[in-house]
DNA sequence: AACAGAATGTTACATTATAACAACTCTTAA
DNA sequence: TTAAGAGTTGTTATAATGTAACATTCTGTT
């Protein structure tokens, strides 16, 4: 959270108290959050949030790297890593539903020399490995 | 297609002519296909297909690997390879959205390595590098 | 033929995401 | 200081993606 203040201020950008806030939220999960949930939790009875409210911060969250989206399910989760570099990998257990990040070299110069291989221009990458967490399967 | 079949027929499961015709036209594009472009192409001014239709065949053809889904962009692909491994490995070409699969022995093994070394079981997993492909580099 | 299980048809709806335009806010430059 | 302009947020509506549930039909087996 600090870093992310940090960060948009190196960036000449903007943490404005929305995008804070769902920061914030999706933070407080330990878990991916979707989209639609945090809308739930950013609601109360005075005022309903709408989607593109939640969508737009995303955005920009993950435009920045603060955040990375589990294509699989469709869902959001805080960055555990300062990276400049686009690239994320996880791990995501089907049996509890954490999604560990990681930032393996290895995996990231397989990456690299796959694409160089075929002369492949590399933006970003992003891997998800599922399966059964060492957690779940003991 | 001949694969599918005698895939089909090896596994002693119903290659019906539905999941042919879907199969066919994900085939015959050489490009990601989303679910309701082939549902338009299934439909006619006679008949106009379901959804239910054209999931439940997607989710047959995924089940049994001869197609995959680019998550990244809800689109579904043929799959190359007669794999029984499941993994895939995708070059996205966000300048012409033509995708290529790849086996890398080198990014599978990084990718065993890195679920192992942290306890993890893997059972699937999903690699997507996105970029420029080598045609439109040049 | 009669049954069981699989596949398909059909209706309705749930979930995920965006377009388009109006209103507000913050900075900057005349 | 104020008007311009860009960026952000509010709001309405709708598009795109995907599934639940139940009825019907088909297929292979007794």
């Amino acid at each position: 959270m600090k870093r992310a203040e940090t960060l948009c201020n190196q960036r000449n950008i903007r943490f404005t108290p929305i995008r804070k806030k769902i920061l914030a939220l999706i933070l407080e999960q330990h878990m991916p959050i979707k989209a639609y949930d945090i809308l739930a939790k950013l609601s109360d009875a005075d005022h309903i949030e709408k989607p593109p409210t939640v969508y737009r911060a995303l955005e920009f969250l993950l435009e920045n790297q603060l955040i990375h989206k589990i294509d699989s399910s469709n869902s959001y989760i805080g960055c555990e890593f300062a990276h400049e570099q686009h690239e994320s990998q996880f791990l995501v257990c089907d049996s509890c539903n954490e999604v560990m990040e990681l930032q393996e070299p290895l995996l990231s110069s397989a990456l690299t020399e796959t694409s160089q291989s075929k002369g492949f221009v590399a933006r970003q990458s992003h891997v998800e490995i599922h399966g059964v967490c060492a957690d779940c399967a003991s």
